[in-house]
DNA sequence: CATGAATGAGGATTCATTCAT
DNA sequence: TATGAATGAATCCTCATTCAT
């Protein structure tokens, strides 16, 4: 059964996306790898960027929900931060090329004009960095997570180590860059480990 | 005095990405900015790449070869680290805009025909890499750093800490985004890090 | 009644390249004589050159063919040969202009790589020289051609003969330079045509 | 010894335009070839076309006044004819590529502004056409050429012939293309040349 | 005379967007 | 809703020509 136009359009555009640039990308691409004509495609977007940002954070708010559900009965904090970066990984690992665009097409020094895409997520970036940061939270209400560091700036190193394993990390082993990986290093740091003397 | 015109024309391209996007600048813009005529821009460059790359590159191997120089006298690990990780932020700072762009240019899946840019960028990353893994290195050497993750996956771990701090922590106050703060993040873990035996 | 785009656009071309010379033509204006869009051109042709060949050569194929027709019945060969003058004659002279480009934008000794619209030509033209060859094969037949020579290369001198007056005959009267005499000059040749009484 | 700089100017833009076509071939490439500074091109060349042009036409003038010469001592009129063809085709054999430059940069209909080339052209050819017409005349006086066509039309087609046979026949085998052959064709043309039965 | 760094006018081509059907 | 033919604004790059040295 054929999907619905606009999804058949945003899938069409993620997967083209993978290979070519923003604006290497034509609309008549889209529509031709979507098999609709090229008008209908603002029939359901503004313009191109918007198209491209729907695309993007298509289920964004889905898994922001997720993110925010109460753990599991037993699940101790670690294992709920290891579910949050899985969360997170496999709701960014298919979009990447797509946030990359969204990334680029704008600084925060930008004027607003241009800054159309960026502003856009920005906005909805929010909602994410707040629902890790509460999960931080309980990690400091447990006294595993430091206090004197604020969530706001813990959760942004964190999703900033998922990015770093998901964009720079992809030549090494997967061994070295499970997740489970980020966990321990985003807990105990890059310094001795344990007292080994202890 | 006037500078040499090529440096001329880099610092104009800096300047007018600052604010515009790839395809919003134009080279007649960045001819006028640079007072210089439009042809001179191909007496330098190849191409308007050529030009991102050669004006987000100026100094990034003066900078690999500051960060390999032997550490002061009396200057611990740590603040060899410290110090590795001002010169890298003050290269960065200003060339974000143009790191923006080549990271955006491009991706590893992408064919190499369009992949110009980043391809060249991904040649000399290495280089810095490989300098701050062996600065890690020493801090293996020392005790003070791990030793069951390989360094260079450290090293990415570190340098994806500055991005997160230059790009994601704009907002928050200088004090909580601190070099320092980064190192001892980096170093300790957001793990509770008050030594247990307390 | 507007013709077909594509014809307005052939027919603008002809007409701007009657007076101008390829790189003095451009292809906004031959947009702006047609009465189309810019890019209306490049629906209809490849390139500026594609739009070149496919005017000049608009119609060839139904001149070749009627080249081929078999003659009216009665038609003596220098009837037959005269035709075949008159039908070529129609044909080129409207098109000279685009001839004029096809033939110098190329040579037999050019690089593959720019000899496109001469190799495209020169696969064409073999068709016209077929035809004109078949009919001088008629007259050998007749022994009203000489048989000493291939007719393949008779057919070429008679070609040139006729680009020749369409070319360099221009300023002569009309009476010195009809197709009979064509015809005459190449049957009986510059000498002394025929002792009549002797 | 080095050759005069004008003479290698010339020499390096004949060479050049044997393979690249008048846009193609850039002024930077004929000084680096000619192994003289761009600007050095301007101090004996008014522009580009007059490069074109001068290169083209030297020697032109001596090959007219060889025209001129009164026979030697016991030569027919047809070995007059034969040494005139090899004269012409001696002299465009190697020019060939500039005057196809020379005759597609312009037509009869061309506004004057554009036409520079091929006026300047039309001046000088009639130089050559009116001493092949001497020569012709020649045969009218000795009966051996017919005086019912102007000796100048005759002399365009004998030219005529001339380029056939140097553009369109290159494929053929030198023996069917020999100089005296066109000699035998222009004089007696493509009819049954001999009466057989006589 | 000779040079070549510097210039900037000029044009083919692409592609997001519209709109008549 | 759906289409795709038509549009024309927008820009990179080339290269003939100049002129300070």
């Amino acid at each position: 059964m054929k999907l619905d136009k606009k999804q058949r359009i945003m899938q069409a555009a993620e997967q083209l996306f993978r290979t070519r640039r923003f604006h290497e990308t034509t609309l008549d691409e889209i529509a031709k790898a979507a098999d609709v004509g090229k008008g209908t495609i603002y029939l359901y977007f503004s313009d191109k960027e918007d198209l491209i940002f729907q695309a993007a954070v298509e289920g964004f708010d889905a898994m922001c929900l997720e993110l925010r559900q109460a753990p599991p009965e037993g699940e101790g904090f670690r294992g709920t931060l290891l579910r949050t970066c899985e969360t997170l990984s496999v709701f960014f690992r298919a979009r990447r090329p797509l946030f990359r665009i969204i990334l680029s097409e704008g600084d925060r020094d930008m004027e607003s004009a241009s800054g159309g895409l960026q502003q856009r997520w920005r906005g909805r970036r929010r909602t994410m960095t707040d629902a890790v940061s509460a999960i931080l939270a309980r990690g400091v209400a447990t006294t595993e997570i430091r206090a004197d560091v604020p969530n706001g700036i813990l959760a942004e190193y964190l999703l900033g180590m998922l990015r770093t394993r998901s964009w720079e990390l992809e030549d090494w082993p997967a061994a070295q860059r499970s997740l489970a990986g980020v966990v321990d290093l985003f807990m105990n740091g890059a310094g001795r480990s344990a007292p080994a003397g202890k």
